[in-house]
DNA sequence: ATATGTCGCTAACGTATGTTAGTTTGTTAT
DNA sequence: ATAACAAACTAACATACGTTAGCGACATAT
Protein backbone atom coordinates (compact mmCIF):
# COMPACT_ATOMS: atom_id res chain seq x y z
CA UNK A 1 0.00 0.00 0.00
CA UNK A 2 1.79 2.99 -1.29
CA UNK A 3 0.78 6.19 0.66
CA UNK A 4 0.80 9.37 -1.02
CA UNK A 5 4.21 11.35 -0.43
CA UNK A 6 3.50 14.99 1.09
CA UNK A 7 6.59 17.46 2.05
CA UNK A 8 5.74 18.84 5.21
CA UNK A 9 3.38 21.57 4.59
CA UNK A 10 1.74 19.85 1.61
CA UNK A 11 -1.39 18.63 2.08
CA UNK A 12 -2.61 14.98 0.05
CA UNK A 13 -4.86 17.16 -1.47
CA UNK A 14 -2.66 19.93 -2.86
CA UNK A 15 -0.45 16.81 -4.43
CA UNK A 16 -3.93 15.67 -5.77
CA UNK A 17 -4.74 19.17 -7.17
CA UNK A 18 -1.78 19.80 -8.57
CA UNK A 19 -1.64 16.66 -10.67
CA UNK A 20 -4.77 17.29 -11.56
CA UNK A 21 -3.79 20.53 -13.32
CA UNK A 22 -0.72 18.28 -15.09
CA UNK A 23 -2.84 16.09 -15.92
CA UNK A 24 -6.55 18.12 -17.28
CA UNK A 25 -3.62 20.51 -19.39
CA UNK A 26 -2.28 17.60 -21.58
CA UNK A 27 -6.22 15.76 -22.07
CA UNK A 28 -8.41 18.21 -20.89
CA UNK A 29 -10.97 17.90 -18.21
CA UNK A 30 -13.22 15.70 -19.81
CA UNK A 31 -10.83 13.61 -21.12
CA UNK A 32 -8.75 13.06 -18.35
CA UNK A 33 -10.31 10.28 -15.97
CA UNK A 34 -9.86 9.78 -12.10
CA UNK A 35 -8.22 6.66 -13.48
CA UNK A 36 -5.59 8.25 -15.07
CA UNK A 37 -5.10 10.61 -12.11
CA UNK A 38 -4.96 8.10 -9.60
CA UNK A 39 -2.20 6.29 -11.48
CA UNK A 40 -0.01 9.31 -11.91
CA UNK A 41 -0.70 10.25 -7.97
CA UNK A 42 0.31 6.24 -7.60
CA UNK A 43 -3.18 5.02 -5.80
CA UNK A 44 -6.16 3.74 -6.43
CA UNK A 45 -8.74 5.56 -8.05
CA UNK A 46 -11.45 5.19 -5.08
CA UNK A 47 -8.28 6.37 -2.93
CA UNK A 48 -8.85 10.03 -4.25
CA UNK A 49 -11.96 9.96 -2.54
CA UNK A 50 -10.70 10.34 0.93
CA UNK A 51 -9.20 13.86 -0.32
CA UNK A 52 -11.57 15.20 -2.69
CA UNK A 53 -15.25 15.87 -2.81
CA UNK A 54 -14.96 15.47 -6.74
CA UNK A 55 -14.32 15.43 -9.65
CA UNK A 56 -15.42 19.10 -10.57
CA UNK A 57 -13.82 20.08 -6.92
CA UNK A 58 -10.60 19.94 -8.47
CA UNK A 59 -11.65 22.29 -11.23
CA UNK A 60 -12.98 24.37 -8.67
CA UNK A 61 -10.09 24.80 -7.03
CA UNK A 62 -7.12 25.42 -9.67
CA UNK A 63 -9.76 27.95 -11.40
CA UNK A 64 -10.82 29.92 -8.41
CA UNK A 65 -7.09 29.57 -7.21
CA UNK A 66 -5.83 31.15 -10.18
CA UNK A 67 -8.53 33.58 -10.49
CA UNK A 68 -8.04 35.10 -7.10
CA UNK A 69 -4.16 35.37 -7.76
CA UNK A 70 -5.10 37.37 -10.79
CA UNK A 71 -7.74 39.51 -8.74
CA UNK A 72 -5.41 40.57 -5.73
CA UNK A 73 -2.28 41.80 -7.85
CA UNK A 74 -5.51 43.60 -9.81
CA UNK A 75 -6.09 45.38 -6.38
CA UNK A 76 -2.57 46.46 -5.98
CA UNK A 77 -2.13 47.30 -8.85
CA UNK A 78 -4.68 49.57 -9.49
CA UNK A 79 -3.76 51.58 -5.89
CA UNK A 80 -0.06 52.43 -7.38
CA UNK A 81 0.50 56.16 -8.00
CA UNK A 82 2.21 55.74 -11.37
CA UNK A 83 0.75 56.44 -14.67
CA UNK A 84 -1.69 53.90 -16.89
CA UNK A 85 1.00 52.64 -19.24
CA UNK A 86 3.09 51.50 -15.86
CA UNK A 87 0.16 49.61 -14.91
CA UNK A 88 -0.47 48.08 -18.00
CA UNK A 89 3.31 46.93 -18.03
CA UNK A 90 2.95 45.32 -14.85
CA UNK A 91 0.06 43.49 -15.36
CA UNK A 92 0.93 41.94 -18.44
CA UNK A 93 4.66 41.24 -16.84
CA UNK A 94 2.43 39.59 -14.20
CA UNK A 95 0.71 37.41 -16.52
CA UNK A 96 4.11 36.38 -18.12
CA UNK A 97 5.33 35.86 -15.01
CA UNK A 98 1.94 33.33 -14.20
CA UNK A 99 1.97 31.81 -17.68
CA UNK A 100 5.70 31.04 -17.06
CA UNK A 101 6.10 29.62 -13.51
CA UNK A 102 2.43 28.26 -12.90
CA UNK A 103 1.72 26.94 -16.98
CA UNK A 104 -0.70 24.07 -15.87
CA UNK A 105 -2.91 25.78 -13.37
CA UNK A 106 -2.84 28.62 -15.67
CA UNK A 107 -3.55 27.19 -18.49
CA UNK A 108 -6.40 25.16 -16.89
CA UNK A 109 -8.21 27.55 -15.47
CA UNK A 110 -7.94 29.40 -18.76
CA UNK A 111 -9.61 26.57 -21.53
CA UNK A 112 -11.23 24.56 -19.06
CA UNK A 113 -13.45 26.57 -16.93
CA UNK A 114 -16.18 26.06 -19.32
CA UNK A 115 -16.55 22.45 -17.85
CA UNK A 116 -17.75 24.05 -14.40
CA UNK A 117 -21.30 23.81 -12.79
CA UNK A 118 -23.20 26.66 -11.88
CA UNK A 119 -23.11 28.24 -8.65
CA UNK A 120 -19.13 28.43 -10.17
CA UNK A 121 -19.60 29.00 -13.31
CA UNK A 122 -21.31 32.09 -13.29
CA UNK A 123 -19.14 33.47 -10.54
CA UNK A 124 -16.10 32.64 -12.47
CA UNK A 125 -17.34 34.14 -15.38
CA UNK A 126 -18.62 37.23 -13.56
CA UNK A 127 -15.39 37.51 -12.51
CA UNK A 128 -13.47 37.46 -15.21
CA UNK A 129 -15.90 40.10 -16.86
CA UNK A 130 -15.09 42.12 -14.08
CA UNK A 131 -11.46 42.08 -14.88
CA UNK A 132 -11.26 42.66 -18.08
CA UNK A 133 -13.51 45.91 -17.55
CA UNK A 134 -11.01 46.71 -14.30
CA UNK A 135 -7.93 46.42 -17.21
CA UNK A 136 -9.57 48.31 -20.32
CA UNK A 137 -10.71 51.25 -17.38
CA UNK A 138 -6.92 51.15 -16.53
CA UNK A 139 -6.29 51.51 -20.28
CA UNK A 140 -8.72 54.74 -20.74
CA UNK A 141 -7.67 56.80 -17.94
CA UNK A 142 -4.51 56.63 -20.20
CA UNK A 143 -6.02 57.67 -23.07
CA UNK A 144 -7.68 60.65 -21.65
CA UNK A 145 -4.42 61.08 -20.10
CA UNK A 146 -3.51 60.94 -23.53
CA UNK A 147 -0.63 58.95 -22.22
CA UNK A 148 -1.54 56.39 -24.17
CA UNK A 149 -2.64 56.01 -28.22
CA UNK A 150 -6.54 55.97 -28.11
CA UNK A 151 -7.43 52.78 -29.25
CA UNK A 152 -10.35 50.88 -28.26
CA UNK A 153 -9.55 49.38 -25.02
CA UNK A 154 -11.87 46.42 -24.54
CA UNK A 155 -10.16 45.03 -27.97
CA UNK A 156 -6.58 45.67 -26.45
CA UNK A 157 -7.46 43.89 -23.47
CA UNK A 158 -8.64 40.62 -25.37
CA UNK A 159 -5.48 41.11 -27.70
CA UNK A 160 -3.40 41.41 -24.48
CA UNK A 161 -4.62 38.18 -22.43
CA UNK A 162 -5.07 35.95 -25.69
CA UNK A 163 -1.17 37.35 -26.41
CA UNK A 164 0.01 36.01 -22.99
CA UNK A 165 -1.85 32.99 -23.26
CA UNK A 166 0.01 31.98 -26.23
CA UNK A 167 2.54 30.99 -24.21
CA UNK A 168 1.70 27.75 -23.86
CA UNK A 169 3.29 27.01 -27.58
CA UNK A 170 6.05 28.56 -26.03
CA UNK A 171 5.96 26.04 -23.09
CA UNK A 172 6.03 22.77 -25.56
CA UNK A 173 8.58 24.28 -28.35
CA UNK A 174 12.31 22.23 -28.16
CA UNK A 175 14.49 25.75 -29.13
CA UNK A 176 13.11 27.86 -26.22
CA UNK A 177 14.25 31.55 -25.70
CA UNK A 178 14.79 31.83 -21.78
CA UNK A 179 11.77 33.10 -20.14
CA UNK A 180 12.82 36.72 -19.21
CA UNK A 181 13.83 36.97 -23.39
CA UNK A 182 10.55 35.55 -23.42
CA UNK A 183 8.74 38.71 -21.20
CA UNK A 184 10.76 41.40 -22.87
CA UNK A 185 10.10 40.07 -25.94
CA UNK A 186 6.39 40.47 -25.33
CA UNK A 187 6.46 43.68 -23.61
CA UNK A 188 8.32 45.42 -26.44
CA UNK A 189 5.64 43.85 -29.19
CA UNK A 190 2.67 44.52 -26.92
CA UNK A 191 3.16 47.82 -25.46
CA UNK A 192 5.33 49.52 -27.58
CA UNK A 193 1.64 49.99 -29.93
CA UNK A 194 0.63 51.32 -26.77
CA UNK A 195 2.18 54.73 -26.91
CA UNK A 196 1.85 57.43 -29.52
CA UNK A 197 4.22 58.11 -31.89
CA UNK A 198 6.52 60.97 -31.33
CA UNK B 1 -39.45 10.13 -39.26
CA UNK B 2 -37.63 13.69 -40.20
CA UNK B 3 -35.84 13.49 -42.73
CA UNK B 4 -32.04 15.94 -42.41
CA UNK B 5 -33.07 18.98 -44.41
CA UNK B 6 -30.49 19.65 -47.20
CA UNK B 7 -30.30 22.64 -49.58
CA UNK B 8 -29.30 22.05 -53.09
CA UNK B 9 -25.76 21.38 -53.29
CA UNK B 10 -25.28 20.83 -49.71
CA UNK B 11 -24.87 17.21 -48.71
CA UNK B 12 -26.45 15.74 -45.13
CA UNK B 13 -23.34 14.93 -44.13
CA UNK B 14 -22.13 18.52 -44.55
CA UNK B 15 -25.27 19.72 -42.39
CA UNK B 16 -23.91 16.84 -39.77
CA UNK B 17 -20.13 18.80 -40.11
CA UNK B 18 -21.86 22.14 -39.74
CA UNK B 19 -24.07 21.03 -36.68
CA UNK B 20 -20.77 19.35 -34.99
CA UNK B 21 -18.74 22.43 -34.99
CA UNK B 22 -21.08 24.08 -33.09
CA UNK B 23 -21.63 22.12 -30.55
CA UNK B 24 -17.58 20.93 -30.21
CA UNK B 25 -17.43 24.59 -29.51
CA UNK B 26 -19.64 25.14 -26.83
CA UNK B 27 -19.04 21.99 -25.03
CA UNK B 28 -15.49 20.87 -26.31
CA UNK B 29 -15.10 17.63 -28.28
CA UNK B 30 -14.98 14.89 -25.49
CA UNK B 31 -17.84 16.59 -23.35
CA UNK B 32 -19.93 16.53 -27.05
CA UNK B 33 -22.12 13.20 -27.60
CA UNK B 34 -23.20 12.07 -30.64
CA UNK B 35 -26.78 12.10 -29.16
CA UNK B 36 -26.47 15.69 -28.15
CA UNK B 37 -25.16 15.98 -32.03
CA UNK B 38 -28.06 13.86 -33.30
CA UNK B 39 -30.46 16.12 -31.25
CA UNK B 40 -29.23 19.00 -32.81
CA UNK B 41 -29.90 17.72 -36.40
CA UNK B 42 -33.19 16.34 -35.68
CA UNK B 43 -32.44 12.80 -36.12
CA UNK B 44 -31.27 9.58 -33.26
CA UNK B 45 -28.11 9.06 -32.92
CA UNK B 46 -27.70 5.85 -34.84
CA UNK B 47 -28.86 7.39 -38.00
CA UNK B 48 -25.82 9.98 -37.95
CA UNK B 49 -23.81 6.81 -39.34
CA UNK B 50 -25.53 6.56 -42.38
CA UNK B 51 -23.59 9.83 -42.93
CA UNK B 52 -20.33 9.61 -41.17
CA UNK B 53 -17.73 6.72 -40.34
CA UNK B 54 -17.48 8.42 -36.65
CA UNK B 55 -17.17 11.18 -33.97
CA UNK B 56 -13.25 11.62 -35.21
CA UNK B 57 -14.04 11.42 -38.37
CA UNK B 58 -16.16 15.00 -37.98
CA UNK B 59 -13.00 16.63 -35.71
CA UNK B 60 -10.76 15.74 -38.91
CA UNK B 61 -12.78 17.26 -40.96
CA UNK B 62 -13.32 20.40 -39.20
CA UNK B 63 -9.60 20.85 -38.68
CA UNK B 64 -8.41 19.76 -41.90
CA UNK B 65 -10.66 22.13 -43.82
CA UNK B 66 -9.41 24.82 -41.58
CA UNK B 67 -5.93 24.24 -41.91
CA UNK B 68 -6.03 23.86 -45.85
CA UNK B 69 -7.70 27.07 -46.11
CA UNK B 70 -5.01 28.94 -44.04
CA UNK B 71 -2.13 27.39 -45.70
CA UNK B 72 -3.85 28.24 -49.14
CA UNK B 73 -3.89 32.12 -48.23
CA UNK B 74 0.18 31.58 -47.12
CA UNK B 75 1.00 30.54 -50.30
CA UNK B 76 -1.03 32.74 -52.35
CA UNK B 77 0.62 35.64 -49.85
CA UNK B 78 4.30 34.15 -49.79
CA UNK B 79 4.15 34.88 -53.76
CA UNK B 80 2.60 38.34 -53.74
CA UNK B 81 5.36 40.88 -54.34
CA UNK B 82 4.88 43.45 -51.64
CA UNK B 83 6.99 44.28 -48.62
CA UNK B 84 6.80 42.33 -45.76
CA UNK B 85 4.72 44.30 -43.44
CA UNK B 86 2.07 44.49 -45.94
CA UNK B 87 2.05 40.27 -45.67
CA UNK B 88 1.98 39.92 -42.45
CA UNK B 89 -1.06 42.70 -42.57
CA UNK B 90 -3.08 40.58 -45.35
CA UNK B 91 -2.80 37.23 -43.27
CA UNK B 92 -3.81 39.13 -40.03
CA UNK B 93 -6.60 40.45 -41.92
CA UNK B 94 -7.43 36.96 -43.29
CA UNK B 95 -6.82 35.42 -40.00
CA UNK B 96 -9.51 37.66 -38.29
CA UNK B 97 -11.59 37.60 -41.04
CA UNK B 98 -11.83 33.44 -40.67
CA UNK B 99 -12.69 33.76 -37.17
CA UNK B 100 -15.41 36.38 -37.67
CA UNK B 101 -16.76 34.55 -40.16
CA UNK B 102 -16.08 31.02 -39.70
CA UNK B 103 -15.88 31.48 -36.33
CA UNK B 104 -17.02 27.63 -34.61
CA UNK B 105 -14.68 25.40 -37.47
CA UNK B 106 -11.52 27.77 -36.60
CA UNK B 107 -12.46 28.36 -33.18
CA UNK B 108 -12.70 24.25 -32.74
CA UNK B 109 -9.41 23.68 -34.82
CA UNK B 110 -7.83 25.89 -32.97
CA UNK B 111 -8.86 23.82 -29.53
CA UNK B 112 -9.41 20.66 -30.26
CA UNK B 113 -6.83 19.28 -32.34
CA UNK B 114 -5.71 17.22 -29.06
CA UNK B 115 -8.29 15.34 -29.22
CA UNK B 116 -7.44 14.19 -32.97
CA UNK B 117 -5.53 10.79 -33.00
CA UNK B 118 -2.40 8.97 -35.00
CA UNK B 119 -2.10 9.78 -37.80
CA UNK B 120 -4.13 12.85 -38.15
CA UNK B 121 -2.66 14.38 -35.01
CA UNK B 122 1.08 14.32 -35.86
CA UNK B 123 0.12 15.83 -39.60
CA UNK B 124 -1.98 18.35 -37.88
CA UNK B 125 0.51 19.23 -35.63
CA UNK B 126 2.97 19.30 -38.32
CA UNK B 127 1.16 21.64 -41.14
CA UNK B 128 0.49 23.71 -37.91
CA UNK B 129 4.62 23.99 -37.17
CA UNK B 130 5.44 24.65 -40.91
CA UNK B 131 2.59 27.49 -41.45
CA UNK B 132 4.47 29.09 -38.07
CA UNK B 133 7.92 28.78 -39.60
CA UNK B 134 6.65 30.50 -42.91
CA UNK B 135 5.29 33.09 -41.17
CA UNK B 136 8.01 33.93 -39.02
CA UNK B 137 9.84 34.09 -42.03
CA UNK B 138 8.44 36.89 -43.37
CA UNK B 139 9.08 38.45 -40.62
CA UNK B 140 12.08 38.10 -40.50
CA UNK B 141 12.54 39.03 -44.02
CA UNK B 142 10.98 41.86 -43.37
CA UNK B 143 13.62 42.86 -40.23
CA UNK B 144 16.44 42.00 -42.53
CA UNK B 145 15.08 44.61 -44.77
CA UNK B 146 15.05 46.84 -42.12
CA UNK B 147 11.24 47.56 -42.36
CA UNK B 148 10.16 45.89 -39.52
CA UNK B 149 11.55 46.59 -35.84
CA UNK B 150 14.11 43.60 -35.04
CA UNK B 151 12.29 41.79 -32.73
CA UNK B 152 11.96 38.09 -32.08
CA UNK B 153 9.85 36.73 -34.78
CA UNK B 154 8.71 33.19 -33.48
CA UNK B 155 7.48 34.83 -30.63
CA UNK B 156 5.48 37.90 -32.60
CA UNK B 157 4.00 34.95 -34.66
CA UNK B 158 2.83 32.92 -31.40
CA UNK B 159 1.49 36.86 -29.81
CA UNK B 160 -0.29 37.28 -33.40
CA UNK B 161 -1.85 34.00 -33.75
CA UNK B 162 -3.13 34.19 -29.65
CA UNK B 163 -4.00 37.37 -29.99
CA UNK B 164 -6.70 36.96 -32.88
CA UNK B 165 -8.14 33.64 -31.31
CA UNK B 166 -8.84 35.81 -28.53
CA UNK B 167 -11.95 37.08 -31.09
CA UNK B 168 -13.48 34.38 -29.13
CA UNK B 169 -14.66 36.69 -26.56
CA UNK B 170 -15.83 39.55 -28.82
CA UNK B 171 -18.16 37.15 -30.34
CA UNK B 172 -19.55 35.96 -26.72
CA UNK B 173 -19.45 40.06 -25.60
CA UNK B 174 -23.17 42.27 -25.59
CA UNK B 175 -21.98 45.31 -27.09
CA UNK B 176 -20.08 44.87 -29.99
CA UNK B 177 -18.49 47.30 -31.77
CA UNK B 178 -18.79 45.90 -35.54
CA UNK B 179 -16.34 43.71 -37.19
CA UNK B 180 -14.85 46.48 -39.27
CA UNK B 181 -13.88 48.09 -36.09
CA UNK B 182 -12.79 45.14 -34.71
CA UNK B 183 -10.49 44.16 -37.75
CA UNK B 184 -8.81 47.79 -37.66
CA UNK B 185 -8.61 47.96 -34.02
CA UNK B 186 -6.62 44.90 -34.32
CA UNK B 187 -4.13 45.53 -37.28
CA UNK B 188 -3.53 49.16 -35.32
CA UNK B 189 -2.91 47.32 -31.99
CA UNK B 190 -0.77 44.68 -33.60
CA UNK B 191 1.01 45.82 -36.29
CA UNK B 192 1.55 49.40 -35.73
CA UNK B 193 4.13 47.77 -33.09
CA UNK B 194 5.90 46.33 -35.63
CA UNK B 195 7.26 49.46 -37.13
CA UNK B 196 10.42 51.10 -36.26
CA UNK B 197 10.28 54.55 -34.42
CA UNK B 198 10.59 57.08 -37.10
C1' DA C 1 -46.74 0.14 -60.29
C1' DT C 2 -42.73 -1.83 -59.07
C1' DA C 3 -37.96 -2.16 -57.97
C1' DT C 4 -33.93 -0.16 -55.81
C1' DG C 5 -31.23 2.34 -53.04
C1' DT C 6 -31.18 5.99 -49.43
C1' DC C 7 -32.12 7.18 -44.89
C1' DG C 8 -34.05 6.93 -40.38
C1' DC C 9 -35.67 4.02 -36.59
C1' DT C 10 -35.40 0.74 -32.41
C1' DA C 11 -32.67 -2.18 -29.73
C1' DA C 12 -28.71 -3.42 -27.97
C1' DC C 13 -23.63 -4.20 -27.20
C1' DG C 14 -19.40 -3.41 -24.89
C1' DT C 15 -16.70 -0.25 -22.60
C1' DA C 16 -15.38 3.62 -19.72
C1' DT C 17 -16.52 6.75 -16.24
C1' DG C 18 -17.48 9.01 -11.56
C1' DT C 19 -18.50 7.55 -7.31
C1' DT C 20 -19.92 4.75 -2.94
C1' DA C 21 -19.64 1.04 0.57
C1' DG C 22 -17.17 -1.67 3.38
C1' DT C 23 -12.78 -3.48 4.79
C1' DT C 24 -7.86 -3.62 5.72
C1' DT C 25 -3.48 -1.58 6.47
C1' DG C 26 -0.48 1.77 8.28
C1' DT C 27 0.60 5.67 11.56
C1' DT C 28 0.36 8.17 15.77
C1' DA C 29 -0.62 9.09 20.62
C1' DT C 30 -1.24 7.26 25.05
C1' DA D 1 1.07 -2.62 23.59
C1' DT D 2 -3.16 -0.84 22.43
C1' DA D 3 -6.60 2.35 20.98
C1' DA D 4 -7.95 5.62 17.55
C1' DC D 5 -7.59 7.81 13.37
C1' DA D 6 -6.08 8.42 8.59
C1' DA D 7 -5.57 6.60 4.27
C1' DA D 8 -5.26 2.94 1.26
C1' DC D 9 -7.58 -1.20 -0.89
C1' DT D 10 -11.26 -4.32 -3.41
C1' DA D 11 -15.66 -4.65 -5.33
C1' DA D 12 -19.30 -2.89 -7.32
C1' DC D 13 -22.97 0.46 -8.75
C1' DA D 14 -25.36 3.22 -12.10
C1' DT D 15 -24.92 5.87 -15.94
C1' DA D 16 -23.32 7.63 -20.31
C1' DC D 17 -20.97 6.91 -24.32
C1' DG D 18 -19.65 5.44 -29.34
C1' DT D 19 -21.08 2.30 -32.35
C1' DT D 20 -23.38 -1.88 -34.86
C1' DA D 21 -27.20 -4.82 -36.59
C1' DG D 22 -31.37 -5.32 -38.57
C1' DC D 23 -35.67 -3.59 -40.06
C1' DG D 24 -39.11 -0.44 -41.92
C1' DA D 25 -40.27 3.91 -44.47
C1' DC D 26 -39.55 7.11 -47.95
C1' DA D 27 -37.80 8.87 -52.56
C1' DT D 28 -36.49 8.11 -57.21
C1' DA D 29 -36.09 5.86 -61.75
C1' DT D 30 -37.92 2.80 -64.85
Amino acid sequence: MARIKTDINVSRKEVIVAKAAILFREKGFKAASMRDLAESVGVEAASLYNHIKSKTELLHELCFGVANRFMQKMEEVEQEKIPAGGKVEKLLRFHINEMVHHYEEVYVSDREWKHLSDPYLSNFQNQRRIYRKRFAAIIEAGIRAAEIEPIDAPTAVLIFLHAISGIESWHRSKQKISAEELENNMITILVDGLYPRK
